[in-house]
DNA sequence: AACCACTTGCAAGCAGCTTGCAATTAGAAA
DNA sequence: TTTCTAATTGCAAGCTGCTTGCAAGTGGTT
């Protein structure tokens, strides 16, 4: 989808600002916090990233994610499936991790219905085995 | 093992403060904020507990949750398993989550060799289904 | 019983948001 | 295209949830 017709579809004006930090979540490869989403930004002020971030995340469009630190990150949330993350414990590295699925396996264990999930891994990444 | 034993075992001191914050964790039903520790104390420094449960957590009895919020949870770490929990969205009731395992199919996934992990299920708890 | 390194309560400090407000601006209406 | 207005922005102040320095107090060894 177009980022101007996605704007418009969810009733979110389209500024400078909004597109500039948009367009870093859609570039980036791994979830940014705000601190790096407005480091990558042009002199965009820090409550005007925290803002649209806010707006995405209210109108769907971007996921939060908590990897353990008091940081919370940032990525857009892809239409076709829900994303896991794996953290190096040694370098920070985050890598995604793919075709990993456990929601049929909680379903048959609870009464819960299930709206979100969120997994985390701390592993050591193979560079830093080798050390 | 009992919590005289334990502490020994850890070289860490036995002070009135540790006892009360490690007895309310052995008595906790879910994992607690440092707030809602604190609060069951009977006067004990926010500081105290926060310096106890670092302390705990670094000689590996308390395990530390995000559940998406701000507040981290702490819990003590069982020696039997990883504990997963399930949070309803509507009342932010917390129930444990049993039997689920997910290890051996990131294994096979990743090069990483994972030393820990986290999963996190939101979901709508059968009382507020009923809603 | 005496000692002393560790622990505590207190208060100050700090990071990471979060918000009020006046100026600015996107985009609907004319 | 210009006008109008509600939404958005930058700035600065404020808040929450830790985090730390320090003097007084205390477990536990001698």
């Amino acid at each position: 989808m177009q980022e101007r017709e996605l704007f418009h579809k969810n009733k979110i004006k389209l500024t400078e600002q909004r597109k500039e930090v948009y367009s870093i979540l859609s570039r980036a490869i791994k979830p940014l916090s705000l601190d790096e989403i407005q480091h990558d930004c042009n002199k965009i002020d820090f409550s005007s990233v925290y803002r649209s971030i806010r707006t995405f995340i209210q109108k769907g469009i971007v996921t939060e994610h908590y990897f353990g630190d008091r940081k919370p990150k940032y990525s857009l949330k892809m239409n076709d499936s829900h994303r896991h993350y794996i953290k190096c414990s040694k370098c920070g590295r985050i890598d995604e991790l793919k075709n990993v699925c456990i929601i049929d396996e909680v379903n048959k264990k609870t009464k819960y219905k299930i709206v979100d999930h969120y997994m985390e891994f701390i592993g050591v990444c193979p560079e830093c085995l080798k050390k």
